[in-house]
DNA sequence: TTGTACGCGTTATCAA
DNA sequence: TTGATAACGCGTACAA
């Protein structure tokens, strides 16, 4: 071994390319590679005093278990993925920080998927995850039949879906209030006195949007009033247009429910353009928080998600199936949203929110 | 290994937990393991009749080779590990998009590591990447000296760092003109007439921070003007409070250069809260892009840095590494910023920008 | 308490 | 062209 190695002046050079081995370690300790590997572990059944040697030359050598053997050998890589369906959307970020939070308290490495919504991208990357061995997968599922997590879970691997639940599959769900949300908004605006309120929605397909719509037309039928939505405006291009669209028709509404934070800029420009004051002309309240939310004038109102939590209830669902938590059923945690009331609801301005 | 797995109607349905291997495939089709490696492998010194039998195998039992144990043999783990400093930062959100996106197409996984851009935990980061063999390492170096990688280079490890230099270690390295660009930025503020410029800063000891000062400042040398600069104002409120400190006083600037997302958002709530008008009453320019900069009024004038291109620029470049380019020096590219001009500086509103 | 032998799933070497 | 056999680095089972 130290054939492509040296140690000069107490300092080991491993060759170039070559890492430290528990077999390099017991030769130059002296011992036999289990013992080596017993202290690593910290097994207690080891002499003391031979166990301060191997340290010493762990310590000196620079010696780092290599987890991919030790994954091979125990079945247990340390190591889980996630699928996002986005990183460059802030509330999916913080998912994702939150969850690698939980892995790194966990000793668990992350890989980070980017399906980009799509479902052909997200089976490719389950597929390269599971060829990684990971122990469990956390993922947004994409739109569709995600049919390649079914085998998955066959084969043992804990999989939790969060944001949208995974269709066609019964799988551990973290999602947010998105109903509840979109009527508590809804109501705020009605008792503001509105009885014209528009919805401006993303993909009607998607499962957020639907169900943010289900809570608006909730609250409104509970007052009696007409329904007044526009869908898929993905963009916000869109969002404007729609927007544009409620705000030049003759009867136009009142207040203005953005479901999404697309459809959101995408109506304050709107409104803009227009030459429309919020909250006078139009109130608005949005779904979903930016950090911009209590810049813009008047403050904006919105439905604010606990996205970190959402991300670490996740990842603990998901340890806890690790630690060997047998529940036999699929769980689903729902968390609570909030309505943050600022000014462009029609609330009067707080001190400093 | 049947004894572990049924052969039920054509479907192959392994015990749970255990995964097909590739002596499975050797077995039920009747070659060697080697073989079956061969086909799966893509090597061409194969029957066409066996392979083709072997193929069929491998898709019936769903085979999927083991990462693990290809990197435990092969040297290679078809891994790389990004060290960032925060990803809810839309910016390094961004980055880590692009870099996720590289390395998908280069058949690689990527581990996430945040390390709140603190170095201790980011030597922790290191340390579980290279337990991870890794075969390359992307990171945003946290202040100090990031003596950790050192050792790791030595052992033959690609270091590639992005956005700021890594301090005390020579690494390949992938910036942004934040001198320029921020020059750039004070220049054009110059070019419309203001003679009192403040600069608003975050934490004086980051390298961006510093490069962005020294642009301001070489821009107001070149004028002949006088420099008038608060720094460490490292969150929104901090942000606020330094650009009142420069409002409210007897002699206030009539133009802001406000060098971080944070501080820019914290000026722009001051400004609002003193009743003052953009750009008649303090012209404003800040640096970093933010989704809403075109949907505040009025627009908002910054420089924009290549987010997307910075990460991938510092994935390809690692990736050059891995494929055996070999640059005894470490490389050094700097990446152009845009002074995306609206209407907060002072310029008139455009069509639909 | 310590060490030996084996196996994890794969690829590489070499002989057939 | 194909297949035994030996690694890769580590942990487990058992023996010393």
């Amino acid at each position: 071994m130290v054939a492509l190695a040296t140690i000069m002046s107490g300092v080991y050079i491993p060759g170039p390319g070559r890492r430290v081995t528990l077999r390099d370690v017991a030769l130059e300790a002296g011992v036999s590679i289990k013992t080596a590997s017993r202290v690593v572990n910290g097994e207690p059944t080891v002499n003391a005093a031979m166990a301060s040697r191997v340290a010493e030359v762990v310590e000196r050598l620079g010696y780092r278990p290599n987890e991919l053997a030790r994954g091979l050998k125990g079945r247990r890589s340390r190591t889980i993925g996630l699928v996002i369906a986005d990183v460059s959307n802030p509330f999916m970020a913080i998912c994702a920080q939150a969850i690698e939070g939980v892995a790194r308290e966990r000793g668990h490495a992350l890989i980070l998927c980017d399906s980009h919504a799509d479902l052909r991208t997200e089976d490719a990357y389950v597929g390269l995850l599971t060829q990684r061995q990971v122990d469990g997968l956390l993922l947004v599922p994409a739109r569709g039949h995600n049919a390649h997590l079914e085998a998955e879970q066959r084969a043992g691997l804990p999989v939790v879906a969060f944001d949208r639940p995974a269709e066609g599959v019964r799988t551990d769900t973290v999602l947010v209030e998105n109903r509840a949300g979109a009527r508590d908004a809804t109501e705020h605006l009605i008792g503001h006195g509105h009885e014209r309120i528009a919805f401006v929605g993303d993909v009607r397909h998607f499962y957020t949007a639907r169900k943010r719509l289900e809570g608006y037309k909730e609250a409104l039928e509970a007052a009696n009033l007409e329904p007044l939505h526009s869908l898929d405006a993905h963009s916000v291009e869109l969002g404007e247009e729609a927007t544009k669209g409620f705000l030049e028709a003759p009867d136009r509404p009142t207040a203005l429910f953005a479901a999404n934070i697309l459809t959101a800029l995408g109506a304050l420009r709107a409104i803009e353009d227009l030459g429309l004051r919020i909250p006078e002309d139009v109130a608005v309240i949005g779904f979903d928080d930016f950090e911009l939310a209590h810049v813009l004038r008047p403050r904006f109102t919105l439905v604010r998600q606990p996205a970190a939590e959402l991300g670490r209830r996740a990842a603990e669902m998901l340890f806890g199936r690790l630690d060997g938590q047998d529940h036999p059923e699929p769980r689903r945690l729902v968390l609570p949203t909030e309505l943050v009331v600022r000014e462009s609801c029609g609330c009067p301005a707080q001190p400093t929110p």
